[in-house]
DNA sequence: ATATTTTTTTAGACTAATCTAAATATTATC
DNA sequence: GATAATATTTAGATTAGTCTAAAAAAATAT
């Protein structure tokens, strides 16, 4: 068994390491999590007792086997629970994060199946992002960000990447949702900024940053 | 704010206080709560601290109105997760109490408001024991035991007072839930034990203990 | 390839919640 | 009302998670 601690240094390292394939360094962890260095240092020395991490001296951490599944059952409770809250308490996707966040600590795995079943087995969450089978499979996707897609192209809003309330409300302003059709009209290459055209309608420009946290299909 | 553990003592003392009216004693709570009479020392002064208890050294607490009201807002929170497990993800009235323990300390005044009105603002949880208001207002009610009844009347069962699985598995096997209309037949007046028949099919003995945790309208 | 900067680890300390054992207060008993 | 029994508090220690400051290792720059 897990701290709530302990699961979110796992969530966090699995997301850093882009789903536990690269190393993640102590100081990388630390900015994320907001804690110190040394902080970071005590509790990956833990988690490697645990099995959870490979961690080698002044090398950082990579993620084990055993942590990847640790780390995708709880971000399957995180994704199910942000479908319910949405879909049957009626939040807005930009609410749901951090009632989620709290929520993914909760221990019961009849209450995980039970919700699952509730939803009607949903495979992807409010943000688009893919919800983990309870053997912590994920489906493969061929999706890329708004920022890599080629001029006068269109493509189909899937997901998100920051699922941060300012940036989902700026989402909702300049009207891109999920299912949302975008054409990228102009491409700034001095700093990657985008002229887009949303569902054949409004037009607008969006910085790098925002393309970047835009996935398509 | 409080932490969790601080939580779980003042619904302890709330309910061993009888909903705040009698003061307890240190003995009492760390029986309850399974730990040392010191634990409860050290935390009492600290809940003292914040205005949640009335502390008098070797008085024991009394409940304050600040902490009757943290008390019904957790036990608000506690009903309305049981209700919502039994009616929406199929629990049966045993297994819900140690979900609800968790799900009671998650912190989101907009996730229990929503979840209150996804269940129809429900007014009794499945116990049949009444969910208190968002003002911490609880409906009153003229309930009495089991063990309470005259010989040969007729009542309707309206909540148990012992939410542990055991016992609940033990009334769904004699038939006894709530709703159920029981009249007592005899009482043995040596230990208390009652035979009764319920719904004026079955009849059965059960013990002092028994009656007292059934309650009746 | 040496010196400087950055990163990481260690050392030592703090808080919350817990414990056991000892001390002290209250209650019960004779 | 003195003494025995019980209840409560204090003292001192432990664990998890955190911190700052100092030491050590690694990376970078001159």
């Amino acid at each position: 068994m897990l701290s709530p601690t302990e699961e979110n240094y796992i969530k966090s390292i699995f997301h850093l390491s882009e789903d536990g394939q690269k190393e993640v360094s102590t100081n990388t962890i630390s900015d994320e999590m907001n804690t110190s260095a040394a902080s970071v240092t005590d509790m990956i020395k833990k988690l490697a007792l645990k099995k959870l991490l490979d961690y080698r001296k002044y090398k950082g951490v990579k993620i084990t086997k055993k942590g990847k599944l640790e780390a995708l059952r709880l971000i399957r409770k995180h994704r199910l629970w942000e479908t319910f809250l949405v879909r049957k308490l009626n939040f807005s996707w930009d609410q749901v994060h951090d009632v989620a966040e709290q929520l993914e600590h909760i221990n019961s795995p009849l209450l995980v199946s039970r919700l699952d079943e509730f939803l009607g087995f949903p495979t992807v969450d409010p943000h688009g992002d893919p919800i983990p089978g309870n053997d912590g499979k994920l489906p493969v996707t061929n999706r890329k960000s708004l920022a890599e897609m080629e001029l006068c192209t269109m493509g189909t809003v899937v997901a998100v990447k920051d699922s941060s309330s300012l940036f989902l409300k700026y989402l909702d302003k300049i009207g891109a949702v999920i299912g949302s059709k975008i054409e990228v009209l102009d491409r700034v290459d001095y700093d990657g900024s985008l002229e887009i055209e949303i569902d054949k309608k409004s037009r607008v420009f969006v910085s790098r940053d925002v393309a970047d946290n835009i996935m398509m299909v």
